[in-house]
DNA sequence: GCCGTTTTCGGCCCGACTGTTTTCAGTCG
């Protein structure tokens, strides 16, 4: 069964043996394109091609990026499990060359050279080869080269993947704390994806207006994090650095502080949702660069001496070019730039916990622990809900145990003030769909949060299967982490989203969106996709400890990335409508 | 390759930095 990413990853590496053949870089972009916004899709292409392959032709060709020609090669690619370009361009390039390209700092002219000259074709043969003669006789492979060769390979080897969000602006915040005390320094904020709030983030960007260029751009090249400095120019400087476990590359770019907006714009991306700012521009014979937004096409106006049209704040941008200001966690050239963005959820609008552990299960904190907790956070209402009796590891609780478990969090609410604390679990959704406790028993909690722990590996019918009968479940409140997908370790499971989403409405059951940064489930583009049905939302930190209840941060950048707004986020609520909502299903 | 409020041809974002260059190519974001 070919999933989405099977597909995308295959016009990826069209554009890959494209670049190394020298193709023409618009016909490279555009499988680029091709391969990105298949990643974006939720409908199974698959399931699509399967019911009628001249439709899904057609229904491919609508989204923005797919033409005719990608269309039909993906019908091809997804009834014989193969297509033709694909094959053909295999043939020419070797396997092993698409690593090579992938080490920073080698491009498609430095990989064609060492293959074509060299007859490298792996990783393997450049790491033999890195100290031979003949690869520095090479045109432009300096001593230099070679060694920044050498060490981006040793980074690729150790960096691994892209960190985790919650590993990433932890570090992010202390530097860009640390770089702000340095004398002179005006502005100075963190960009890129980690701004955006992806789930991964490749670099850390900063951002730096500030009077004394020279001692912002000392103190970033000699953090004692930094462990190479790969560049140290006027306007911007790069290094790799390694802090608590992660290894990761942060770029600083400095800046007047009144183009300070539109470097943040060009610095925050997506590369895409610039691109397409800058077409809009140009549309208006004018121009959108890092230095602000200019009138005529000329180029450099920055050094002309023109004074741009707009340049201190982002708004501002946007704004002269026609258009609402969009916040930057919807900038990835999904559709952001026509009509009026939503009014995004905010960390401030939440004001319930509904999914958080205790010692009864696997979680450090006890009842009233927990709840002191939450009151902290200013929430109106917390629900307890400890793990079933199937997840063993977990500690869940047998019947017994629950029922006695319930008793104490009555008492514990008639005990404390200033919040409601509600007897919940959060019980397996067996392999099957069943759920690990009987009716009786889930009838007596208030809230009933139903996820998948195990069985994560099951194909795309049973899985959708498994969860609808969940959703349908007249007991359920929340379906957890719906995908159990564990980033960067497990894939977790594949069902028809949108089967799921229309049965979440039609059943008035709610989604989660879980806050740890190790799930982020469910992701982005899923929620986006419910949203657009009318899915009531759930976002929950699945708090298993005091300081896990800060990970509601990564939670509402997710769903920001998805257009959530506060309204259709049940945690929003007041309590009575909260309440009044779980007693329905009651 | 894709696309169209100059639409079926002719465009397709813009700038910084490094290294190896005598004036710029390659790479990156």
């Amino acid at each position: 069964m070919m999933t989405n990413n099977d597909i995308a990853a295959v016009f990826k590496q069209i554009a890959s043996a494209l670049e190394l053949l020298e193709a023409n870089r618009f016909r490279i972009n555009g499988y680029q394109r091709v391969s990105r916004v298949l990643k974006d899709l939720t409908e199974d292409i698959a399931g699509l091609v399967d019911e009628n392959s001249g439709s899904a032709v057609k229904r491919l060709a609508t989204f923005d990026g797919i033409g005719k020609g990608s269309a039909e090669k993906i019908v091809e690619l997804v009834t014989t499990g193969k297509m033709a370009e694909h094959q053909e361009l295999l043939a020419k390039v070797p396997a092993g060359l698409f690593d090579v390209l992938g080490i920073p700092g080698i491009g498609p002219k430095a990989a064609t050279l060492m293959w074509k000259d060299l007859g490298i074709t792996s990783l393997a043969d450049l790491k033999a080869r890195l100290d031979s003669p003949e690869l520095a006789r090479l045109p432009r492979m300096g001593a230099k080269t070679i060694e920044n060769i050498k060490k981006a390979i040793e980074f690729r080897e150790k960096a691994g993947d892209r960190v985790p969000l919650g590993v990433a602006r932890p570090i992010a915040l202390r530097l860009r704390d640390e770089l702000r005390n340095v004398p002179g320094v005006q502005r100075l904020e963190f960009a890129g994806s980690l701004r955006r709030g992806r789930e991964t983030i490749g670099d850390l960007d900063f951002l730096a207006a500030c009077d004394d260029p020279e001692a912002i751009r000392e103190r970033f090249t000699t953090l004692p994090e930094v462990t190479q400095v790969l560049a140290r120019g006027e306007t911007k400087s790069s290094v790799r650095l390694e802090t608590g476990g992660a290894v990761l590359q942060a770029d600083l770019r400095i800046v007047p502080q009144q183009v300070y907006g539109a470097a943040l714009m060009y610095f925050t991306g997506s590369k895409e949702h610039n691109v397409r700012l800058r077409e809009i521009a140009i549309k208006q014979q004018r121009r959108l660069n890092e230095y602000g937004l200019f009138e005529g096409t000329e180029e450099r106006p920055q050094d002309h001496g023109a004074a741009p049209v707009a340049a201190s704040d982002e708004e501002s941008i946007y704004v002269a070019l026609g258009l609402s200001y969009v916040p930057p966690e919807l900038r990835e050239d999904r559709g952001e730039l026509d009509g009026e963005p939503p009014r995004l959820i905010e960390l401030t609008d939440i004001q319930s916990e509904l999914h958080a552990h205790t010692v009864a299960s696997d979680g450090k904190m006890t009842i009233d622990e927990l709840a002191e907790c939450a009151k902290r956070h200013g929430y109106h209402t917390l629900a307890v809900t400890d793990h079933s009796k199937s997840s063993v590891i977990a500690g869940g609780l047998s019947e017994e145990r629950l029922l006695a478990h319930i008793d104490a969090i009555r008492e514990a609410d008639a005990r404390m003030d200033g919040i409601k604390i509600l007897a919940g679990a959060e019980v397996d959704i067996l392999p099957d769909g069943e759920l690990d406790y009987d009716d009786e028993i889930l009838a007596r909690l208030d809230v009933v949060v139903a996820s998948p722990h195990a069985s994560l590996g099951q194909d795309p019918k049973t899985a959708t299967q498994r969860l609808l009968r969940a959703i349908r479940h007249p007991l359920v409140h929340i379906v957890g982490h719906p995908t159990g997908r564990i980033i960067n370790r497990r894939e977790g499971l594949s069902p028809d989203m949108n089967a799921l989403f229309e049965a979440a409405v039609e059943h008035d059951t709610a989604l989660e969106v879980n806050a740890n940064w190790r799930r982020l489930d469910l992701r982005d583009n899923h929620l986006r996709h419910a949203l657009e049905v009318g899915c009531r939302i759930a976002i929950n930190t699945d708090t298993h400890r005091a300081e896990q209840m800060d990970f509601l941060i990564y939670g509402i950048l997710t769903a920001r990335r998805a257009g959530l707004t506060a309204a259709s986020c049940i945690n929003t609520w007041p309590a009575e409508e909260l309440h009044a909502w779980l007693g329905s299903k009651r």
